[in-house]
DNA sequence: AATGAATGAGACTTCATTCAT
DNA sequence: CATGAATGAAGTCTCATTCAT
């Protein structure tokens, strides 16, 4: 928390450093007390700042939350970007397959818990990014569909959708990186196989 | 706007029925603006009373939206009671089973939809209700594990999120009846079975 | 200054009496400083009510500064509508004609000062005041060279002008009643014979 | 961009190159906004220097104005010493003599359109501009009353106001010279000889 | 000669809430 | 039962101005 010499904000200028500041403990508070109950007040505050400056780096406080949201969900994009299961995959693979890309959601959500908690968990945003994700996820398990892995009797969006309820319902809980991978495991279980004991694919 | 003598509302007292439009009105706002965008005078001026009036009937606007978020999940409650799939079902209407209680929630949350609106889509109390909801269905999940319908090796509650998570995702959809019935059985299917083609149980 | 009880404001609501107790109040800091160096919290402390309640009875800053701009110019326009003169006045009554119309408007004009230096004096309301002023008047002027009155080799609307070219130059002076009168005359001479000793109409 | 060598601003040093340049801009957005209206970090983006650098040039947002104010009213005056009357001139040159003047001071307020409108119709300064113009304008006519050429029973004073009115008002419309010209003319004639057809002086 | 960065002071406006009637 | 009138407390944002370099 301390800026040491090595510190990565150390080389930046005076003012990119006001910036990082800023956005650092916007998103604290953002994240603690969400949009509406998150006065600029507070952020300066936390920041050491005086109000003006706020408005140096950002056109008001909507646009500061605009960042952190146009932030957090191209990093989501571009992680679900690389989640696609390709063709030729042995069956024998395929769950830790899909465990796998729950285990890699899960880390990018614990990794930055406040930029999760605005751009995942909070309104006014979350809705969007969540209709984003399972957006970016549909066109995902379509390719999956053709490939022959997943059953094609329902949409891809609405496979989508589902995956994107469980990630909601579960990630509240990231406690440390082996609960997440067992949670993943979980995850891909159910989301494979179903919860009925007596199903069979036919 | 003259009461006749079988309206629903005619045989209130003149508080009591004031009492409900102000309750009428304040939900049409809170599902169109969300609870911190809805203002007191816009919900007086909706209903036709003065300000003072609203403050003789809820002790703030805070108070109005926990009555209404109360109202709510109290009905989804007594919802969720009446869902438990009793033990010697046979296997053959299992599906048929599950996917009458999907049908039953979604037909529940399109009943009232500026309800629904309020207390399972929009911050802040969606979330109570949702962590209420996943513990109900859990409840009635650990039973239908202990009756050997559903799989064992995963957490009961953990089921349920997964459940309430694919209830959030696919609930905004529900214009007619019908589909919300297709809906239900595609849910139930994802539920029971899975998505994975190569799926064995054993 | 004080109420008595026969104040004309002794009858209105209390609500009334604050609303006109304010715009007095806006009307005389508006007159004292200008519309940019006045402050909300000025008008409310001399009005002795609270922010708000300006806000009760004005939409904004701009609209109090507004209405008194409109109220103005509608008494102004109400006033030269008056000061048309008929086409059959003996040439003997010519000049005290004009001159009365002069006094009319500089009468006007002092009976409330505060209004006039908002509505006639001061920036940004006072050049659409004169612009309008002008057509009116040049309406008048207008139909006096139709009658054979004025001369017709320049155009009405520049002969008003130069009419409140006089006015706004004039008007800063009107002490007394008496003043007021002179001046007129000296205007109506002015107007209408020029200044120069060797004039000659042909 | 580049100062060439025969730009009127090369042979300044640096210093005085950026004063001038964030002079002219500062006219500019004067001119185009008012006073109030006019941000200081308009005019330094204008002239694509920082703000410290307007404070190294001016004491302040309203001395930068003030600046402006006083070398249009000191050009101004200059221009008005000019335009007194000699007593001997004869009556057939009288009304081309005063036109010339009206058309000089028409041209003079045409040249730096944006000075002019700050000086002559901005408030806050134009009013000492036009009371000081007055008082110049007087002095030249009590000149001229003293030669015979002007009417003795109106105060110089109340006569030069007229002359300034009639500047306020007809100088808005300065497109080409001619038009200047020809409007100069009808200023003389109205004010000469007046508006009234049936005038006789005596 | 010039600037990147910062700020003190304050403006307007909003809204939930309450008196007095 | 209902309301016209009023307000305390805040909140966002602006702008002229200055420090340190």
């Amino acid at each position: 928390m301390k800026a040491t010499m090595h510190d990565p904000e150390s080389c930046l200028t005076k003012g990119a450093k006001t910036h990082a500041k800023l956005r650092r403990h916007a998103a604290a508070e953002f994240a603690r007390l969400g949009y509406h109950n998150t006065k600029v007040s507070d952020i300066v505050k936390a920041a050491g700042v005086s109000q003006p400056t706020f408005y140096c780096y950002f056109e008001s406080k909507e646009m500061a939350y605009e960042d952190l949201m146009t932030e957090f969900r191209s990093r989501f994009e571009a992680l679900t970007r690389t989640l696609l299961i390709e063709g030729g995959i042995p069956t024998s693979q395929m769950l830790d397959r899909v465990a796998l890309s729950f285990q890699k959601i899960f880390d990018f959500l614990a990794e930055d818990p406040e930029l999760t908690q605005i751009g995942f968990f909070q309104p006014p945003g979350c809705s969007i990014t969540k209709a984003n994700l399972a957006n970016w996820i549909a066109r995902n398990i379509a390719n999956e569909q053709q490939a022959g892995l997943f059953r094609r009797d329902i949409a891809a969006l609405q496979l989508a959708q589902c995956v994107v309820g469980m990630l909601d319902q579960m990630a509240r809980l990231p406690a440390d990186a082996q609960k997440r991978k067992d949670l993943s495991f979980d995850c891909a279980h159910m989301l494979c196989e179903g919860i009925w004991l007596g199903a069979k694919k036919g």
